[in-house]
DNA sequence: GAAACTTATTAAATATTTTATTAAGTTTCT
DNA sequence: AGAAACTTAATAAAATATTTAATAAGTTTC
């Protein structure tokens, strides 16, 4: 990873950065980070955007992204049902906003399909002269590298779906597991910001982990670190999609907690999700976050049950890690600070106090985070250098 | 950590090196490092140690360690029943052979004066201008780097033992907790020696966890990572120090190990270890290790039920951390190879398969690990820059 | 409002790495 | 067996980057 690279990913997370600042982020000398800067302006990559607030001394200058002249970024961010497509610039704003249509991952052949149908619709009411990039997210034992999703059957679709998109969209592709990117996303706009050593749950339909050590992501051996979802934890007799029982996933992921409510209800509990569920025929995450915010107290025993397992499974972590924070974000994120109780009361009781006193919980307050994942992953995955030259 | 210290300490890990493979090592140049080389042989610190087996091209200078101008190693490894005192030189080779003495650590104050009047008595038989470091390692919340072991109350002279230990010999000291100490040596000198991420089991009254990442010891936000003996593992209503219930420590230690044997033994069951306790009114862990080996049924269900536990931790440390290799080491890895089978059988009850497939468990076969750990902190956390002037 | 103090920028000196060259030892082919 | 071709190590020269010092541009204090 060169230099020029390096300052434009930085700029991406940081939008208006000094040459000192710069400097410190990259590990380069002044001279040197000045030099490329200079050469990044006469490009028409840079600007300068005024001078920095006063610290004492003489005012450095700012530079920022000049999104102009820069690609588009295009996100597809696929979960277990939805699939959502956006497309914003190098400030993260957005160009197109997101559409949300269903797709189911099981389905592997159809989902792929519509997705490219869909994006293929929107890349073509737009012009950028091809000036696009596109991040992918999803879920499952996804290697970036390779842009292989080996959670599929290897004639799958959704296999070689990096190699598929390029070859359908035209554009080049990066590919990254869901929990992965959100990590990185929390750690570089959420609040995992200032940290070096963060643990980002995405609490979904699964129960993903990212862990990020010295401001990198962790992968592991084999790039599958973070299998959080099927770590033992109970002794129930629920069983697992892998196989197992007790695994956290059927304990304490949204797809449970739905399914507590759906019981709950048939039992006959008072609850305002009785109407919804007699006008949908179904309950949505939606439905439930507002019945939770709403105080209803089937949605908040549902909503208590899983986060206590969740609870306990962040005390396994915490005291293998010792992370500065645990952020938990994802579609679960939704239910906000509502959560904490319940979680700091199973920490309480698996935690070492030591350790528990040590590590922040936080519920991610960061809107879009399955987009903003997906371009944050797109821009990072992407060598910059290339733009240098456009 | 200049180029120096560094080169001292590789050539200390791995014996004899050519300028190549220490530039590889260092991430240095190869003029650089020839010229620090070349400053190190002229001060008698390194010697040339013959050119290197051939590789079809012109052989490289080799150059090794002088140990006769390099400080001897103080060991002092203090577990929770027993103290080893050792002296080694720069080539891992004794000096002065093991001195092992009971030593309770919940006596802190006794056990620290016996372990000083242990170690006066060592130190006053040998001569060496003085020239000395001393390495400690113990169990507890240690920080290495203030020296500190917060285990234990302000007061107690096992809290500032570092500085404790430096007024009372009068030499550097440096301190490590144990599990971690291990864990590097496992890392520099055993099986763990070829990979990036591993984690090392310090399996021994309790049940401690370093965790090796990029090379590197992991310690986490607060210096607490590898708290495995106190994860919620079983419902089991063992009780554990910490006060809570269903810990790794009491169901997976040695000490339960031992504790196991009792019950049994009093039950009346038939082992070759009835007579041992009767003989010496107590069973120890060589005991134990000898009648497992002998394959004697008591001892083979009491260790099979610890290591089965351990492998249902393990289970969760690989879902979480997808290490290339798990080392079992510590004291309980004299049982040898004889515990795989259990640990295999529980994860394959407790992991994804593409998961333990891709960990490797491996049993330490490191002899003296305690004490070369100790040696090895001891010289990895000095800084060897003063050395170069003596 | 000048003096003392910060900090950014630029210039010069120093250090390090990269590349090219030369030396030394192996292998291959006749 | 012995020379040619091939590897790799060690050294020298050139290119590059970093550190240090000097200067410029603001802030704060008295």
């Amino acid at each position: 990873m060169n230099l020029i690279d390096q300052i434009i990913k930085q700029l991406y997370c940081f939008e208006r950065q000094s040459i000192s600042e710069l400097s410190f982020l990259t590990k380069k000398s002044v001279p040197k980070v000045t030099e490329e800067v200079g050469k990044l302006v006469s490009e028409g990559i840079l600007l300068e955007a005024g001078s920095a607030a006063s610290t004492g001394g003489r005012r450095a200058m700012q530079y920022q992204l000049s999104v102009e002249n820069l690609p588009y970024i295009v996100t597809i961010a696929i979960d277990q049902y939805f699939t959502t497509i956006a497309v914003l610039n190098f400030r993260n704003e957005f160009v197109v906003l997101p559409n949300r249509f269903p797709t189911n991952i099981n389905n592997d052949q159809e989902a792929v399909i519509s997705i490219t149908k869909e994006t293929k619709k929107l890349l073509s009411a737009l012009d950028k002269n091809g000036n696009f990039i596109v991040g992918v997210t999803m879920p499952g034992f996804v290697d970036s590298e390779s842009g292989l999703n080996r959670s599929f059957p290897k004639d799958s679709l959704c296999y070689s779906i990096k190699e598929y998109f390029e070859n359908a969209l035209g554009f080049p592709v990066q590919l990254a597991n869901d929990s992965s990117a959100i990590a990185i996303a929390e750690h570089r706009f959420g609040d995992g910001r200032r940290s070096q050593n963060v643990l980002v749950v995405n609490l979904n339909w699964g129960v993903g982990l990212g862990i990020i050590i010295e401001n990198q992501l962790y992968k592991g051996h084999s790039g599958y670190a973070g299998e959080f979802s099927h770590i033992p934890l109970a002794n129930s007799k629920r069983l697992c999609s892998c196989g197992k029982k007790g695994c956290l996933e059927v304990e304490a992921s949204l797809s449970c907690a739905l399914e507590y409510v759906r019981e709950f209800l048939e039992e006959k509990e008072p609850s305002v999700l009785q109407s919804v569920l007699a006008k949908n025929r179904v309950i949505d995450l939606s439905d439930l976050v507002r019945a939770f915010e709403a105080g209803d107290q089937t949605a908040i025993k549902a909503v208590k049950a899983i986060t206590y397992m969740l609870g306990k499974g962040l005390a396994t972590l915490i005291h293998i890690m010792n992370p500065e924070k645990i952020i938990i974000s994802g579609n679960g994120a939704a239910f906000g600070r509502g959560l904490l109780p319940t979680i700091q009361a199973a920490l309480q009781e698996y935690c070492i106090p030591r350790l528990s006193h040590s590590t922040e919980v936080i519920i991610s307050n960061l809107a879009h985070i399955q987009i903003i994942s997906t371009a944050c992953i797109a821009v990072l995955q992407t060598n910059m250098y290339q733009y240098q030259h456009k």
